[in-house]
RNA sequence: AGGCGCGUAGCUCAGUGGGAGAGCGCUACCUUGACAUGGUAGAAGUCGGCGGUUCGAAACCGCCCGUGCCUACCA
């Protein structure tokens, strides 16, 4: 009698601890990791090169679930290509986040009763650095803490010293080209964070407002016109009437002057073919100081330009009663003045797109100013000529329409911002001669009249200025660098689709301007990561995934499995928590198969795996393991390479769980234990060998518990990150083994199946049957009599001849046209069978009457590829032999 | 208003011209020496609807319904 033994002495036995715990894990081996600078990049001659930038995060974020997915995908990719012994880079850092940054430090200043304004402007970016410093950043530790592989030497922030020289760099060539130029302009203003917008910083929110039509009259007192407007406070502002040349309603209303109500101006009607027709009362308003449309209107007819309001929103003098009110106060005033005053026609509810501002919500204001911008048309053209003609290539395939489109339409970029943190234009104007220069360094002279004064224009430049220019500022550009020259153009681009305009397209056009090559060959663009209804996540729905607390509850690993597993092309993705658990269940699994290997192997030398590469001469399932193994391993190297990222998942997954654990493992469990040595060594050194794949494959998805399992396995071993990546064997394919070992699982499911529905106890051994008419599968099952008869709990498995089975048998007629019979003695329920056999009968009945259709058109066997008539031929016969067993069952079971 | 997707088992989703799949959930049985975070077996789907192309459609085309997103100069 044996002492049962304790759990402690089993944990022993096997060196590793019955479930995987992974906080300890993950921070051990991330230490291991920087310590062993085992992220460097290396840049050996004559390797391929495989490079990505990180889509620089905020330097004020936090880390949430997009970034988790997104440098997930990226780190996964990295790790890959790393394996394959690319010299690979993965460049990390932060970006500085002009309006974000400055709000967030004013909003510190705030709390000390303060504005940047009682700083100053030096202060006050010194105080942004000490921030910065202080408090920034704290998303690269939390990139840490999901695995990522960055050259975390080689970090880079928008702002560094480099990359400004990039930037000033950039901006001087396009101004001397002419593609930079200063204009009056319509632009969208926020008149809270004081600054102009670019149009993909305003967002249109869905508002319900009304629409005012008002009565305008005709300046001699003839008549009046009625016009529609949401916004009544831009009355004031007009500069004149529009309507539809060739709106038969208001032929010859040009001659016609018309006055403001409420003021005594006089304004002219002009003819527009912009003016829809069918649009209210098809007139309209003209404001073109404030509003983007008028102004072009404005433009063509050469109105004057009137701004009624001040920076912060406020009505000026030329609002003339109304100065000093806010706009929105003014809106109700005016609106009831004209009422009063007999001016508005009606008010109606309507709804529309209000622009606001992306920071901040603030309603935004569309009005005039000086900016600067840089004329795109030029470096769109060349972008989408990359596009095109496939040097760079966008997955998923469905951006491509979007992108063009987009590009087709873009509009100049304005990318002067009046705020204080980001790079400053570097263009400085004579206090004397007013001589405007822009040069990379500030000048001590004007290079007109030598006078000394001059003044450096206050403006910076749009935060994505200097993030288009990432890919080749972080390696060094202007100079040319070795890692210019090894890793321009970078690999890949991975990121979220809705910054496909605000960064990607700009990216393009920068690196193909300045360095005449594409930024990066492939641009992957990801989706949006949703709850698990589709639902946007946000705090106020309260539905948010928070990463790092998901990492505490599974684990770094498993979350990022599910992450990868999520990311099918072309679908949102809806996050699950119950899918986490799911997969930290299959990382345990995984590890609970690695800690029975280690029991078998951990004694062997790491030699043993060279059984692998002599499958002729191993048994079955070793051979048919290989076989599996080495088609995984092709499944899982093209959807690295196509970004199939969800099939790299479900393939491991699918493999390692149910073909390695429940077959392969189970299976070799008799040989493990045999006292045959060879028998013995096999098993191990193919159970070794095909772990080994599995661990490796997974890595780049896993990184933290297959370095922590491969550590364990037998012989020295470094880190597993800088293994080759697993590669197709061509010793491995097996079809013989594939379909031998699958008649045999049949035979098992079969055997199984017919005890589970009769309720046969698993303790109870049975005396199982087989009917087989093929010779060859008839030596098969002998020869792996003892495997099958373990595998059932059986007492015996015998191979019959047709007609010697027992009357009272369960029985199942198997894919492979192989018979399987349990008798069952008083266990059988003849009922229940026989209605199975019905069942089954009229499914054979109707999938032959589907073939026989087939094969009796005359068409299809003229049409159809041989191979599938062959097929369908086939499918015939073995349908007709499963109709003439099912009927001798029925025959049979009438006896009873 | 245009454009782009999506609609497959109760839920989340693969599949994409030749026999309907996975995970979770559900039901039954089982602590068999890696794992009960497990095992075995099972139930469950007019592949949104209607037409069309084809020898053959869940897949390709058209229309419709539902749903999501993007873009826009609807004052």
């Amino acid at each position: 009698m044996t002492e049962k033994t304790t759990p402690e002495q089993t944990s022993n036995k096997y060196n590793l601890p019955k479930a995987y715990a992974f906080e300890e894990v993950e921070q051990r081996w991330y230490e291991y990791w920087m310590e062993n600078k085992t992220f460097t990049a290396g840049m050996a001659e004559g390797k391929d090169s495989f490079s990505i930038v990180i889509p620089p995060p905020n330097v004020t974020g936090v880390l949430h679930i997009g970034h988790a997915l997104n440098n997930t995908l990226q780190d996964l990719l990295t790790r890959y290509h790393r394996m394959k012994g690319d010299n690979t880079l993965w460049v990390p850092g932060t970006d500085h986040a002009g309006i974000a940054t400055q709000n967030v430090v004013e909003r510190q200043l705030a709390t000390e009763d303060k504005t940047r304004h009682d700083l100053g402007r030096e202060k006050f970016i010194e105080r942004v650095w000490e921030w910065k410093t202080d408090k920034g950043g704290t998303i690269i530790n939390q990139l840490k803490r999901m695995g990522a592989s960055c050259d975390w030497d080689r970090e880079r922030f928008t702002m560094d010293e480099g990359l400004s020289k990039a930037v000033r760099e950039v901006f001087v060539r396009l101004y001397d080209d002419g593609l930079i130029y200063k204009g009056d302009y319509i632009v969208n203003w926020c008149p809270r964070c004081l600054t102009a917008l670019s149009d993909d910083e305003v967002e249109h929110d869905p508002t319900k407002g009304k629409l005012y039509h008002l009565r305008y009259p005709y300046a001699d007192g003839s008549g009046e016109v009625i016009v529609a407007t949401t916004r009544p406070e831009t009355m004031l502002g007009d500069t004149a009437v529009a309507v539809h040349p060739e709106d038969e309603r208001y032929k010859g209303l040009e001659k016609i002057g018309i006055k403001i109500p409420l003021s005594d101006r006089v304004i002219p009607v002009v003819l527009d073919h912009h003016v829809q027709r069918e649009f209210g009362t098809g007139a309209l308003k003209v404001t073109p100081a404030h509003d983007r449309d008028d102004y072009e209107i404005g433009l063509r007819h050469d109105l004057e330009r009137i701004k009624i309001m001040d920076d912060h929103g406020i009505m000026n003098e030329q609002a003339e009663k109304y100065a000093g009110m806010d706009r929105f106060a003014c809106r109700k005033q005016i609106v009831k003045d004209l009422e009063e005053q007999g001016f508005l026609d009606k008010i109606e509810e309507y709804d529309h797109a209000v622009g606001k501002c992306y920071r901040c919500a603030t309603v935004v204001e569309p009005t005039t100013s000086k900016q600067w911008f840089v004329s795109v048309r030029p470096l769109a053209d060349k972008a989408v000529a990359a596009v095109r003609d496939g040097r760079i290539n966008i997955y998923p395939n469905t951006w491509y329409n979007t992108f063009y489109a987009w590009m087709d339409n873009i509009r100049d970029w304005c990318i002067s911002r009046q705020i204080w943190w980001g790079h400053r234009i570097p263009a400085w104007t004579c206090k004397e001669c007013g001589k405007l220069m822009v040069v990379r360094e500030a000048p001590t002279a004007c290079i007109v009249c030598g006078n000394t004064e001059l003044d450096q224009e206050t403006d910076v430049l749009d935060t994505w200025f200097s993030s288009a220019l990432w890919p080749f500022s972080t390696l060094g550009w202007p100079e040319q660098t070795k890692e210019l020259e090894t890793f321009y153009p970078t690999s890949v681009l991975i990121t979220s689709f809705d910054i496909l305009f605000f960064w990607v397209a700009r990216m393009m056009m920068m690196g193909l301007h300045f360095l005449d090559e594409v930024p990066f060959r492939d641009v992957y663009l990801h989706a949006l990561v949703r709850d698990k209804h589709g639902k946007k996540m946000s705090k106020s729905t309260g539905n948010v995934i928070d990463p790092l607390v998901t990492i505490g509850q599974y684990g770094t690993d498993a979350f990022r499995f599910t992450l990868t597993a999520f990311a099918a092309q072309g679908r949102e993705i809806k996050m699950d928590e119950e899918r986490i658990d799911g997969y930290r269940r299959f990382i345990n699994k995984l590890w609970n198969a690695a800690r029975f290997a280690q029991m078998h192997i951990k004694d062997s030398d790491p030699s043993i795996v060279a059984a692998a590469e002599k499958p002729a001469e191993l048994v079955l399932p070793h051979r048919w393991i290989l076989s599996r193994t080495n088609a995984t391993i092709l499944d899982v190297r093209k959807a690295l390479d196509g970004y199939d990222f969800n099939l790299i998942a479900s393939s491991i997954y699918q493999f390692t769980w149910h073909e390695f654990c429940d077959w392969y493992v189970e299976w070799i469990k008799v040989d493990l234990f045999s006292d045959d040595e060879t028998k013995r060594e096999q098993a191990r050194g193919v159970l070794l060998c095909v772990l080994e794949n599995i661990l490796k494959m997974l890595h780049p998805i896993c990184p933290f518990v297959t370095e922590e399992i491969w550590s364990q396995l037998p012989g020295e071993r470094g880190t597993i990150m800088l293994e080759a990546f697993p590669e197709a064997n061509p010793a491995w394919p097996n079809t013989e083994a594939d379909q031998s070992m699958q008649l045999l699982m049949d035979v098992i499911s079969a055997t199984r199946t017919i005890r589970s529905e009769a309720d046969v106890h698993p303790s109870v051994k049975v005396h199982a049957s087989i009917i087989c008419a093929d010779a060859a599968k008839r030596d098969l099952l002998h020869d792996f009599n003892d495997s099958l008869c373990s595998m059932t709990r059986s007492e015996s498995l015998s191979i019959m001849d047709a007609g010697t089975v027992p009357d009272d048998a369960g029985h199942i007629l198997t894919e492979s046209g192989v018979e399987v019979f349990v008798p069952l003695k008083d266990l059988i329920d003849v009922e229940a069978e026989l209605d199975k056999l019905a069942r089954e009968r009229k499914k054979i009945e109707q999938e032959l009457k589907r073939v026989q259709g087939k094969l009796g058109n005359a068409k299809f066997l003229s049409n159809a590829p041989d191979a599938v008539v062959e097929k369908e031929k086939g499918k015939q016969a073995e349908l007709e032999n499963r109709l003439a067993k099912n009927e001798e069952s029925r025959e049979r079971l009438g006896k009873l």
